[in-house]
DNA sequence: TGTAGGATAGCCT
DNA sequence: GGCTATCCTACAA
């Protein structure tokens, strides 16, 4: 990947089972042009993938389970936007999660990008976040990631298909490297291996009790 | 190294 | 009034 010639990943990326999405999204890169003029760049390593059918989706009261249809309600409506759309939203009253909206418009799903790996930036993130001393501390975790790349609710709803955010290919990885778990912070839907990270790397977020990086 | 508790605000019941 | 796709600090061992 040249860092030089960044090129960002098309909707119909996006336009896909949301599973396939979050698995396909490690290894790409996370593009942050920031208005003062740095460039931030981070490597993905780890992903949550939620679907409309899944009880810990936002959106799940959204659907009538007899009839498929979708009541255009609240925030979580914007689950159902068209792919490649971001779904940004505060969480416990303090961390902006930064969501791609996945699967055809008015199908809901989204993918939260939890962790990257710092790529080009790393004095601005740094700065971001003084009081990081090991690597997962300065962008492991929904929200650090976005305290250290400055995202917030002004990407809300926003396309992520075009500067100044949005994804760029960047390398991919092999099946080898990657592993699942169930997804962090759940009360429900915790039966599903819909976490996607890459095994043994730094950066992946901790978790409850110290739980980095670890299959079950 | 690990656990417990608190901060904080929008959304839903 | 309760819950939440989190993180940080304090404190024990």
């Amino acid at each position: 990947m040249d860092l030089n010639n960044l090129v960002p990943l098309p909707a119909s990326f996006f336009d896909r089972p949301t599973l396939e999405v979050a698995r396909d999204l490690l290894g790409r890169w996370l593009v942050h042009e920031h208005p003062s003029g740095v460039r931030l760049v981070g490597r993905i390593v780890e992903t949550e993938a939620y679907r409309q059918d899944d009880p810990a989706f936002h959106g799940w009261r959204l659907v009538d389970p007899a009839t498929g249809r979708v009541r255009p309600e609240g925030r979580a409506y914007d689950l159902f936007a068209p792919p490649g759309t971001a779904y940004v939203y505060l969480n416990y009253g303090m961390y902006w999660l930064l969501n791609v909206v996945t699967e055809p418009e008015g199908v809901g799903g989204a993918v939260l990008i939890r962790a990257v790996e710092p790529v080009a930036g790393l004095d601005f993130l740094k700065a971001r976040r003084p009081k990081a001393r090991r690597p997962h501390e300065l962008t492991g975790g929904p929200g650090r990631l976005t305290v250290a790349f400055d995202i917030d609710g002004r990407y809300h709803r926003k396309p992520l298909t075009a500067p100044p955010l949005y994804f760029a290919a960047g390398e991919p990885v092999s099946d080898a490297e990657v592993a699942t778990s169930p997804r962090i912070g759940l009360s429900r839907g915790t039966d599903r291996l819909w976490r996607f990270f890459v095994r043994a790397n730094p950066y992946v977020s901790p978790g409850p009790r110290g739980e980095r990086g670890r299959e079950r």
